[in-house]
DNA sequence: TTATCCATGTAAGAAGTTACATGATTGA
DNA sequence: TCAATCATGTAACTTCTTACATGGATAA
């Protein structure tokens, strides 16, 4: 699945140019999913050489003329079939985490921040969902549903565990076994070699 | 934040070659961070002409030479300035939440299937994480544990609410919304245009 | 005997982001 | 007057993945 198919995803909701397309994913899909400009544009021209789509000029009077693109029965099927393939595992990609898991490198102050900060951006998330989650298709519904328990969940815990990576002595303790075991510059390995 | 912090920060917990580096990010970071051989390699070879790890070469018998990396100083130094950048905003890429989000264009039965895979495979990572949970630094633990709340969380979600993409009945009628408003073929538009 | 583990590396390519170019309109 | 919204597009670049090359040891 690529930038194309979530394009052909978003026309089989209604037509849209290619702004539009990244005006809904953001509000809808921004939190599992997203594309920027210099994606989507390319993605549209191509799929509409591949027949996928048509593309109706609207020229606007105050506004820049538009490209309205719209699926095409092949674009439904290509979609259909794209959807039909198992998905992929789930790519995460969270530098919030990496940054816990060696919290004990840092301030443990920065470390509360950061965590205030998580908890409060979430928060807003949270709220635009809740305003999603009621209306729409089921399927959105569903899918807005989602993102909320899982925002829920990480608001949650982070409120629940944070002392875990903002315990000042446990911290300095931890500091002082590194030194004890592993972050020695070099020359004093032992073990593991030599199998 | 990209391979060459992750690389330093998993050194930072103690010295290693980048196959087992690849082996430490499976079991403790794959939920929210992976990356592969070919990242990796070139990854430790770049941060060791700038000297941020040392690399030692081990011989080994009976299995393929090694070559243990450990940070030096200067690496743990940059690896705290990356930690101390703020991090950026989690990058989620979930196809299945795009295939739900268009749930009404797949068989329902499919639809379940793909939601018992998602929770069995979930269940396994669960598992998985919450037998880490237990041991490890307390940032280990926090981490793992975010997985476990996130996991169980989605687990849930899915269990209660799957009926809202798997109900035959409601998609049949979304099918045939659709069909009166959006995917005209092409020539109907009207609103929206020459404002 | 077949697959998996160990172990490193390169090269080609996919896929996407960022930054730029262009420019009127509108709201603060 | 400054920023944001609307609107499309290209080019350079980054970053990572996949596939390949190599090959012994071991477990099923």
């Amino acid at each position: 699945m690529d930038v194309k198919t979530l394009c052909l995803g978003v026309l089989s909701m209604g037509e849209a140019s290619g702004y539009e397309i990244k005006k809904r994913l953001e509000d809808g899909f921004s939190h599992f999913y997203d594309a920027s400009f210099g994606s989507i544009y390319p993605a549209l021209n191509r799929l509409q050489q591949e027949g996928l789509v048509t593309c109706a000029f609207e020229a606007q009077s105050k506004r820049p003329d538009k490209k309205v693109y719209a699926l095409t029965a092949d674009g439904k099927l290509a979609l259909v079939r794209e959807l039909a393939t198992p998905p992929v595992e789930d790519r995460i990609r969270s530098e919030f985490l990496v940054t816990m898991l060696f919290a004990d490198l840092l301030p443990a102050g920065y470390v509360g921040e950061l965590i205030d900060q998580r908890i409060a951006e979430h928060g807003r998330v949270l709220a635009a969902l809740t305003d999603k989650s009621c209306d729409g298709t089921p399927a959105q519904r569903f899918v807005a549903g989602y993102g909320e328990a899982m925002y829920a969940a990480a608001i949650k815990y982070l409120q629940d565990n944070r002392h875990l990576v903002e315990s000042e002595a446990l911290l300095a303790q931890v500091g002082r076994d590194r030194e004890e075991n592993g972050l020695t510059p070099r020359g004093t390995r032992t073990r593991e070699a030599s199998g």
